[in-house]
DNA sequence: GTCTATAAATAGATAGAC
DNA sequence: GTCTATCTATTTATAGAC
């Protein structure tokens, strides 16, 4: 359940869980086709419902997992040693790579954003909620050591989460536009973003506007 | 076409189309019915047919009048005579002034993105197009005026357009969290997050940072 | 312009054999 | 664990009356 595999030697319940993710991020949860999961899976649709109980418990365990990563990961750095703007940095960095170590979570996460939460059970909120605590908690930190500003985690937390979900999930929607005729819209990388989102990030943190 | 109402009074093909932009906004493209939007319409099925050509032609008119509206708003700031930091502070304030007159606009977005632009036609993706063009001819004209460093539009852009799609975006899934125990995610307000997008925006392009 | 009725296709879920 | 066949419900779209 932790962190399956799409290879060909996976157990058929991952190779599921694989093409599902990929599915509902390609169409979103009511646009998602069991059948074509099943094919992606090199399964039939039966072998869907002998591992899941149905559609929405498979999409259910697939933004737990999610959530529970970047949970896992931001948890990690705000409960190091390191220094208040280390935290920041590695925040940010923890978010970027549980992104990009999921390639359905971006467009899942900007769907779910639009769908008010709706597929959301309780635990996965409860994830949620930390990720966005965890800040809370570098921010209080780097204040009591007078480092920070005490700004609005929710402020901050937007301007980092949102451009981030944003770039990793507009590669396609470029790349359209580019054969639209936009120039240079390539041309950004993930490095430059989170290095960007890291200064913005701590220049407000530290007062610097 | 331009600016349907959802009045008792409008025409009954305004009425489907406001009843489909907040269908389409709440369950996505795949997941929109249409016999929904006719009952919310106060219609049946067979009226939308009549005034529309199919499913995915209705939902296109709805993102043509969605970008074409921020594309008006962004070109009339960017061709003002204002001081190139007023016009920054004006593009953000065209952005989130034509999010918030429809409500169907950021998760609809927020959608499309998450579909790599699926179902956007050649007309729209020129009004996309168009906006990001703005906010690079403001960057250079304040640029040429000694005022801004010339930094890449994509990065502005995406830090101003992802946090306030965000915002409002997230208004239900901020209360859902609420509910499971976050405390103070709704006093964030739109004048709060305009302002600070305005202040952090202009402080990137000024170099404060 | 507006309606009812229905065609035609698709999709979630299950039964039951191997 | 894996498959085929099928049930049942839903959904887009249209025909045709008023």
């Amino acid at each position: 359940m932790a962190r399956p595999k799409a290879s060909a030697a996976a157990a058929s319940r991952d190779r599921v869980f694989a093409a599902a993710a990929a599915e509902f991020a390609a169409r979103g949860y009511a646009g998602a086709n069991v059948d074509r999961i099943a094919r992606a899976a090199r399964l039939n649709k039966a072998m869907i419902y002998y591992h899941f109980k149905s559609k929405g418990d498979l999409y259910r365990e697939i933004l737990s997992d999610m959530f529970q990563a970047v949970r896992a990961g931001v948890v990690e750095v705000a409960s190091s040693t390191a220094s208040p703007d280390a935290k920041i940095r590695g925040y940010i960095d923890a978010i970027a790579a549980a992104a990009e170590a999921r390639p359905h979570f971006p467009p899942i996460w900007l769907r779910e954003i639009a769908e008010g939460g709706e597929h959301i059970d309780d635990s996965t909120i409860a994830s949620v909620r930390d990720v966005l605590a965890s800040l809370g908690r570098i921010i209080d930190e780097g204040h009591r050591a007078g480092r920070f500003h005490r700004l609005e985690p929710l402020l901050i937390q937007a301007g980092i989460i949102a451009p981030l979900m944003f770039f990793f999930a507009t590669a396609r929607l470029r790349r359209k536009m580019e054969r639209g005729g936009a120039a240079g819209l390539s041309t950004l990388t993930r490095e430059m973003v989170v290095d960007h989102l890291q200064r913005i990030t701590l220049a407000q943190l530290e007062g610097k506007l």
